[in-house]
Parts: structure tokens; C-alpha cells; sequence
DNA sequence: TATGAATGAGCCTTCATTCAT
DNA sequence: GATGAATGAAGGCTCATTCAT
């Protein structure tokens, strides 16, 4: 009779103790001390250690992109998601700052993360910005002579990136106030209109 | 007779064994031997693994700024510095393969990479972005209605997160061939014109 | 199930290899083969290889002391005290020769015997001393012109190296029988009577 | 051509670095810096670091012994030999702190000291005792009925642990000044007289 | 003789994982 | 299922010693 309770326990604790030490200094026994259980326990609902990572990573960037979807369908035209799918994710992060320290930081070790066991969840992601892109294109809000994929990526890339500076400036302000200048950014574009 | 190469030699074997086997699957002795001397020897001109790490990252980078910098002050106007800024970017990273696999795979441990001591020459290249899109602005080339840090950020993460994927994807195409479409992404934007 | 035992096999172990290697010569793993488990049990009960030395000698000289304290209370006199004192400080390195070698030879290394951590005990030994000389100036068995800090330096010192050359001389003759040499060496002296 | 003040250079350099180091914390090339001389040089004079301490111990100690020796002789008779030897004993010691720290705390390690090389000299010593000894009994200033050996091992452990004393409590006294009572504890005895 | 850069054997300690209870 | 004491492999680093110059 396994607990699905007991597995959120640990991966919850696991985001606690990993934003406070990082992966490597974190100990498997920490985690369990963390979660008020025995770190034997631990081992009977995850194989290792790493994949309390992989799989930590893997639930909250499924329901990440889960709930993504679900928020941007409710948008009238891709442009209206496109601007949404940018706010809610910095405004999710900002949320989880715990969560957000994991995911920016101590996530992308060696192959862990793009690569992997995670790959699929990525690219779940990967396709939720397409499909936005792709219906703009379809109704001619975006440019038609644009390799998708590169935007996808670019769009990805710019994103993260705020995250991450924002994590490792220390949260110092507020990520999602920088929502509509990143919107902006790539919708418009940098040069000036003549 | 002290010999002044032989900093180098670890530096480059170092390089060779993380894109390799990955920053925590090489052992100190693995590069040694890569270098052709006895692991003590390392020790002789670096502290910990750690700071071969760290100073292999300091040195690329500070060269990789240095050359970008150089290169892009030969062009006329701002707009022509950030398409080739990005041209560069992609090209260095395409002639140097395992660098590229150790800057965008195995460097972004923990908190080594942004945070720490290597923020200094992240911290270069930022500044170097941001020169060009200062230039820009005050030459009437880019929109003066964007933070530049934002700018800076994204376009950072657009490229790094371009890189990230092209390495993960085992550099099956020509990340340059790339390079045109970012620039016109953060040039000219998504939205269709009207 | 805590193993409250296992605390002590450790230590006995470690006389028994120290005394066979010395200290410098023993591996952690050594000591462990001996205890027959496995090597990084014991640093479930010590920190270091060190503190393993220090607390073998602070537990046996504390119990060595208190025995002492023990045994000579139930003599008559000071007089009686003191030649109980030293036949008994023979007597029990003569039935511990593992200990014996350890303490009188291994653990003389750098700080750690009469320095540091261990200094209590020692202290604790010169306190015992001091006070059979003391009752015995109060009885007026013994002189009250010599200063007793002297008289337990030179007593300790005496049946140290009393020990230390048995020791050293493979243990090829009673050291108890040369107890009442000694008590009387400190009692009457050297000096002819006229 | 071998120097033999390099020779002199290097002892007396080691000296002083265990004194402040100690043995075990003293590296090689830590006495070639303090001697004004390249490492590799250490070993045309020495075969190894333990040779270093052990040819240091003998140097020291034969010299010691042959001044005593010496000074003795001079004296009129063994009461007056004996407490000449005492006094020098401790003289000396307080004249070389440094060499009294080496002796007193850092040789004592494992078998180097009283054991193997050293020994030939530790006997030196010994005999010069005992030979005091017998010429005090030979002259009836002494006890006949005391075994020598016995006598010799208590009066230098004696002397020995009043030097260590002072070591380790950072020299804070005058050694010297605590010969008279030594030799009076030695030669009366604490027992009251009748 | 002198140098000091280079060598490489050696070992303590950590901690993910197991398993008897 | 739950425990946590026990396991033991693994490797970074030191430093005495060597040797080419």
C-alpha cells in the first residue's frame, strides 16, 4: 500500500533542502530530516538520489506547463497568449521561490536537465510556445518568415534568463514586472520604426 | 625552469576531459593524464579542481569578451555590431566544441557559474552587450522605450539557451546558420506588420 | 537497535593496533578490521582517527586514575598511600601491555598527550599525587620543606620512565618488582645515613 | 667537497622549525626555506626527514652528554657531581628553548626517540648517571642497597619530566631553580627525619 | 654542489545505499 | 511499510623524494 502522500513529503522537503544547500550538499539523510521521516524510507519511493531530482523536476515542470496551457487557452488570440504565457511564467516562479532557486540553479547540473529523463517535459514546453506561435502565424499576427524552432528557443532562452538573473541577484525585485518589456521585446523588436 | 605552458596544458586538458565525461565524473588524475604529467603536478599550479574549473571558465571567457569586443568596435554602427556580436557568439562556440560542451553543459553547477567568482567576466559580457545597445539608442538605430537591462538579459539568454540546445542536440546543424534569424527576432519582433 | 558496545570495540581495537603498527603506521581500516566492521562505522562513534587516540587515552587514564584514587583511600597512611600508589601504577600497565605500549610510547606524539584535550586526566593523575603528599606533610610523615609541586613532577616522572624503559626493554622483567626500589628511592633517599 | 656547515645550516633550521611546528607539521622544503637553501639540497646532506630529526637528536644529545661530562669531572666528589648534573641538566635546557621544545614535546614520537638510532646515545647518558652513582656508593656517600638502574631511570625520568613540565607550561618559571629541590628530594628523600 | 619542478604513492573521510529488525 | 545502523567504494589532496639541468 504505497502513500502517495510520502512521495510528495519527500519531493517537497527535496525543493526545500536543495534551494537551501544545492543538490550536491545536500544529503540524502537532510532530506529526510527535512520531511520527519527515516532516510531509509526515502528508498522505498525513489531508486537514488538523482531521481528524487529528475523526478521532482518533472512533476512541477508537467503541472508547470499544465496549468500554462490551461491559462493561455482561455485567451482570445495568440497574441493575448503570448503575453499571458510570459506573465504567469515569471509570475509561478515568484511564487515558488524555493521551487524557482531548484529550477534555475541547482537544476542544471551536468546532463540532468535538457537532457535525459527530463527531455520530454522540456519539450512539452517547447511545444506549448510553439503551437502559441503557430496560431499566430495561422492568423497572421506573426511574421510568417520566422524559423519557429528559433523563436521557440530565443522566446525560451529570454525567459530563463530573467529568471535566473533574478534568482541569483536575489530576488531583489519583482520578475514579473518585467513581463511586458520582455513581451515587448519580441514582439516589436529593437529597431526603431522609421 | 619553471615552465609557463604547462598552466595551459591542464587548462586544455581540463576542457577535453569535462566535455568528455562531465565536470563530476572526471577525476583530478583523468586530466592529468590528459596532460601527459602526474597529478601532483596539477596541484602545482591550482588549488582545488574546483579552481580548474572556475579558472578555465575566467580565462575563456575574459578571451571570448576580449575578441568579441575587438571585433565588433570594426563595425560601423550598432545595428551592424549586434548582428555580428551574435554572428561571433555562435561562431566561436561552433570552432570550439568542447568548450562549448563545458560552457553550456557543465559550468552552470550549482553556483558556479553566474555567482561566485566568475561573476566578473559574466558580468563583461553584459556590459558589452549593453554598450552596443546604448550605442543604438542614442544613434536613433533602437527604440529608446526598453529597459536595457531587460534587453541585455534576453538577448543573452536567446543566444545561451540557442548554444544550450544546438550542444544537447549533439550539433547535428550549424549553429552560426542561426544567427541571422535571432538578430531578426530582437530587431524587428514577431508581430506581423500592419 | 543502537549498539552501545560498539563504542568500546573501537577503542579496544585501536590499542591493540596502535600498540602492534603505532599510531602514524595504523589505518582507519586497520582499527575497523580488527573491531571486524566495516571502516566507515567508526566514524558513526569518532570524528577523526585523532579524537580515536585522544579518547582511548582520556577513558583508560580516567579510569586508571579513579581506580587508583580507589584503591590507595583504603590504605592507612600516607606513607602506606604512596607505596601503594606506585606499585599499583606498575601493576596495571604490567597487565595491559597493549595499553602500556600505546601510552608510553604512541601517544607522546606532538601535543597530544599532556596537551589539549588530554590534560585533564593528566591533571587529575598530579591532583591524586599531590594529595598523599599533602596528607602526608599534615600526618608529618614526610618533610614540609620541599615544594610539592616538585616532589609529583619527579614521582610521575620517575614511574614514567620506569615504565617507558620496561617498555622499551621489551617487557623482559616484572616492572612491579621494581616498585619498592622506587618508593624507597623517594622516601629515604639516596643519601648514606651517617 | 661536502660542506659541513650546510650540514650545521640544516640542523640547526630544522630546529626551529619543529619548535614552532612541530615534526609532523614541519614540511622539507619548510627547513630549506628556513636554512636559505633549496629543498632537493636537503638531501645531499640527509637521506630523509626522519634522518634530519634523529642525526639532530644525536648531534644534540652527544654534545649534551660530553658537556656534562666534562663539568662533572671537575666537581670533588659524586654528592657534588650529582647536583652539578641536575643543575646543568636544566640549565642548558633553559638556554636552547627551542631545542628543549624539539626534545621535550616532538621526539617522543613513536619509536624514534629512546628506540633505534637514538638509543646509543640516550645510554651515553645513562652511564654518565650511573657512573656518578657507583663512584658515590664506592665513596659511601651513597646507599649501597639500591639497584642502579633503577636509580639512573628514576632520577632522569625525573629530570626529564620537570623539563617537560616547563615546556608545557610555556617556560613561565625558571627551570634552574628547581635543581636544589630535585637533588634534595633525591639524595634526603621525603620521609620525615625521626 | 645546488636547484626546484615534477612525481605518485598513500589515506582519511564522506555519504548514497542496503537490510536486518 | 518504516527504521537507522552499518556498509564500503571512491577520490581529492599532500608532501617526501627524485632527477634533469
Amino acid at each position: 500500500m504505497p502513500e502517495p502522500d510520502k512521495h510528495q513529503q519527500i519531493i517537497d522537503a527535496a525543493v526545500r533542502v536543495f534551494a537551501r544547500n544545492g543538490y550536491y550538499n545536500s544529503r540524502v539523510s537532510d532530506i529526510a530530516k527535512e520531511a520527519g521521516i527515516a532516510s531509509g524510507t526515502i528508498y522505498l519511493y525513489f531508486k537514488t538520489k538523482d531521481e528524487i531530482l529528475v523526478t521532482l523536476f518533472r512533476e512541477k515542470m508537467a503541472s508547470f506547463v499544465a496549468y500554462l496551457g490551461e491559462a493561455i487557452a482561455r485567451e482570445p488570440d495568440a497574441l493575448a497568449k503570448l503575453r499571458r504565457l510570459i506573465a504567469l511564467h515569471f509570475q509561478i516562479l515568484e511564487q515558488n521561490p524555493d521551487m524557482a532557486e531548484v529550477v534555475q540553479v541547482e537544476l542544471r547540473q551536468g546532463h540532468k536537465f535538457f537532457r535525459g529523463a527530463s527531455a520530454a517535459e522540456v519539450t512539452a514546453y517547447f511545444k506549448l510556445i510553439s503551437s502559441v506561435l503557430e496560431e499566430g502565424v495561422a492568423a497572421g499576427l506573426f511574421r510568417d518568415d520566422l524559423p519557429l524552432k528559433t523563436v521557440t528557443k530565443t522566446l525560451f532562452g529570454a525567459m530563463d534568463q530573467m529568471a535566473t538573473s533574478w534568482i541569483l541577484g536575489k530576488r531583489s525585485y519583482k520578475l514579473s514586472e518585467t513581463a511586458d518589456a520582455v513581451a515587448d521585446i519580441f514582439l516589436k523588436g529593437l529597431a526603431a520604426k522609421p
